[in-house]
DNA sequence: AATGAATGAGTCTTCATTCAT
DNA sequence: CATGAATGAAGACTCATTCAT
């Protein structure tokens, strides 16, 4: 349990550096000070080191962006409602801190030349996010919900970036304003 | 001559490797070998180093984008069958690489957190690609041009960023489909 | 004790090798080969670099330096023996050695306008050795013990210079030949 | 004329920089900068390079402190005197900087090891200093001119370097003060 | 179950120098 | 007579990783 609890403590805070730095840009000794833990014991919960530790960062901010878009359209009465509370939810996310950080896959994209590992991962989290707003939309009886789902990732995908770059929850808004002025139910 | 050829060699190169792997996972070495240049030229075609051939690479990049959006909107007929061709364009950009690089400005986007001076580059740019979309979409007397560009501009990100992941330009495609089926604005 | 053993290798190599060839004038792989130890040991004895090293070598060399002249006035009968016994004592440590060594405090003096950290390191090893001196002077009822202390100092400083330039004891043995000379203060 | 101008402006600065920072610890770049030079003129007017310039400056320097202290000793009525107002003088040069410089050929006797051929230039230097005291003490018919002369170039030596660690004139000023209490003309 | 000591390959950068003009 | 372009070696430093305990 203390075990359990470091190696969650060494997750959380890998993922908030890597996404906002980057895989290649944050090094284990950051990690390690940042989560106030011993130099040794990262191999210890990661035997497969800095790949395996992104590898499950990267994957347990995909839970966590998976189950917030969840919740999201739990709370919808239409597809386009969550949408919209999807949008509220990662401006929400983004404007509290000082750094907003990027989508977490973005981070390990770029490392995935050197570690061919993290590819998988990465595609697997982008297909989780894309099957659970089908999901909704199917719920919510859209017409083509892989469809629906796959516009919806994307225009997400657009906006989070853009959030990245100028450090503020202003594009979500803006793509929120957006699809509450679109037609279709 | 020799001179401005090795340093566009070496920009294309550096563009190239950093879109492909990121700012902090392209080392000096890799890209002067790529690049088939001397040890110590690099530093006096940029005497700032990595950050001044990243900010050069990333506004040659920049440049070539909106160009290329430019051409697309000139061929068309309406701002909506410019957004199309703009879809195909960057997935033909994409599929012939064996490698399909991501959005240029995304990479250096990570390392802004240490290297400051890239943020003004990447907003720059974003901010170019957005008013010349603008100024598309007025000349087609699209209703709140900046409006659109700023949508259409995010759902090209969002694409660019499943092309990337999946290392294929169908996203572009989808994206191109979806925007044939819209009403026009 | 392997850890301290090391340590206390690279101190006393790079002491050598400073003071031999002057701060900027000695590679950190210089000092790794001379102490044949691996490259990577540095920074983990001295996470500060070479400025660290730097000031641990010149530290431990300033305190080798004023234990040596405390020795000689406690083996003395006057102020004055002590001065002609340290003299002797550092013809003596110039005189086994291939290459004479300056002042260890000298050499990292001129590495004073980049590295201003060393600038404090180089005033109290002086400070110290002035200091003690004065100690001594006072023991042996000198009057004005400090100007004593200050002038004798001054005139060893000149010695070793000249002794350095020349790569030969002579210089402190003429020092103490003069000392010998003078009437008893 | 131009070239001999821009030879002894190379000549001047690099002398300045090379008392401050040491031999090693000054680059030509930064040389040619604070000359405000082009950066090929260098191995026009010093075929032979950094040691050359090194050389020639050293030469310069000890040239103008040979001429000082004989300017000293020609105003002075004693030879004691002589040393009173040589240490004024060195105190003067010292203070209006903002940088106190060491001895001229302190920077270039750590540089020796790399640069053998320095060697020669600083002993000669030295010799030519004492030489220069021996003569004076001759003419004002001082019992054993050479060791008057070499014990007044150590201390002279010793002050200088203490001047330079603590960047005040205060040790040359000291010097003074204790020359003036001796007995002896 | 957990960790600090230790390391060599790698990083970006600066250096003194040469050469064609 | 003078210089800017160009470069390979070396500089200090950081990295992810291993291992004995």
């Amino acid at each position: 349990m203390s075990s359990s609890e470091n190696r969650d403590k060494l997750i959380r805070t890998a993922s908030r550096l890597f996404r906002s730095k980057g895989y290649a840009g944050v090094g284990l000794k950051e990690i390690l000070e940042a989560a106030d833990l011993p130099k040794g014991s990262l191999y210890y919960h990661f035997p497969g080191g800095k790949v395996e530790l992104a590898d499950a960062a990267t994957r347990w901010a995909g839970d966590w962006v998976a189950a917030m878009l969840g919740q999201c359209f739990d709370q919808a009465a239409s597809f386009k409602e969550g949408g919209v509370r999807a949008c509220e939810a990662l401006a929400a996310a983004a404007e509290p801190q000082s750094c907003v950080p990027a989508c977490p896959v973005v981070s390990i994209l770029q490392a995935t030349p050197s570690e061919p590992a993290l590819r998988k991962t990465a595609q697997e989290i982008y297909d989780m996010w894309t099957a659970g707003l089908a999901r909704q939309a199917e719920r919510f009886g859209v017409d083509d919900p892989q469809q629906a789902a796959l516009s919806l990732h994307m225009r997400l995908q657009g906006a989070w970036i853009l959030a990245y770059a100028q450090q503020s929850g202003a594009a979500f808004h803006h793509l929120a304003a957006e699809l509450r002025k679109e037609t279709v139910g």
